[in-house]
DNA sequence: ATACTATTGTTCCATTTGGAACAGTATGGT
DNA sequence: ACCATACTGTTCCAAATGGAACAATAGTAT
């Protein structure tokens, strides 16, 4: 690693990558992005190497296994994902096995969808990347810091449906 | 809205799509990467439409705007976009002036680059945006909430920088 | 009843995106 | 001096993505 070294050592302050985070207008807004890129990322990669998911593909996944009964809409509504792009994920997900969907017969324009035995199984063993990966992160705070870091989130997403798209 | 109205009458818990916070086992993940949307996407959507500038394309402008000069390199380990992206993203900006490139003499690998006065320009016309939303959102913490979010985040950034991608 | 508006899920299309392979340059070991 | 290895920026290609328009269905108002 000698090369990388000396590529650091080189490296004055006014090229330092992590002094970006102190040094602009939106300083939440870039951490908070750069943590979830952090977190999510390389768990989706592994999923698109392993098991062919996509990141929407495994998002209707997600969605299902927590929750019993949704329409596409209501995924949409979950993840802030455009419409069409829940469509595809529903119709690969159909064809894998994964998600059951049985039209709504009291509004027939919509249909409710259901995770599958198979695709609740195969949830369980990818959701682990992700614990794992937040387990990581999280492993710096102490228990109080903890409890103040949920606390905020969960209030700022509860704020957050209140502001306009 | 007297539709959206009776939708959301009818919507039973089981379908209500907030609830999925509350029901997941990556709780802080699902958040984080919820508010890392919600804060970022409106904006990039203006951003847009109103300037036909990709996401990529004005992250290098933002990281430009506050760091005298990088390599693209630097730019893809802030930004944690792979480096053709962010190739791309140079050339677009380079022939739109708002970024200027000079070949590094003492490693012909690698050429500086830096925001020109145009750019500078249109970057502080553009961040007005997020900071409009990140005040809004924020607005819902007190001060003391706020304090412990940004030296929260603070420490998260910091680790994370340390576990392995 | 009938028109008008809203909503759902879908298809189409253009753009964005990221991985892989590449040439050119630099570094380290022999 | 030479070879192997590593790094930078680039191009190519396949896949993912999101907006717009659409048909079918539902709700509202006259």
């Amino acid at each position: 690693m000698g090369t990388r070294r000396a590529t650091a050592e080189k490296q004055r302050p006014a090229r330092d990558p992590s002094a970006i985070f102190e040094r602009n207008e939106v300083r939440e807004t870039f951490r908070i992005s750069y943590l979830a890129n952090s977190l999510v990322l390389p768990a989706y990669d592994e999923i698109s190497r392993e098991y062919s998911l996509s990141r929407g593909e495994y998002l209707l996944l997600f969605c299902l296994a927590h929750m019993p009964k949704l329409t596409a809409q209501d995924v949409a509504n979950m993840t802030g994902r455009p419409r069409n792009s829940i469509s595809r994920a529903v119709h690969r997900m159909l064809r894998e096995g994964y998600v059951d969907r049985t039209p709504d017969p009291e509004d027939r324009r919509q249909a409710m969808l259901q995770i599958t035995a198979r695709g609740l199984k195969l949830h369980r063993r990818i959701v682990t990347k992700f614990i794992a990966r937040e387990d990581a992160l999280l492993s710096v705070l102490d228990a109080q810091e903890r409890a103040a870091l949920d606390s905020i989130l969960k209030k700022l997403v509860l704020h957050t449906a209140t502001l306009a798209v």
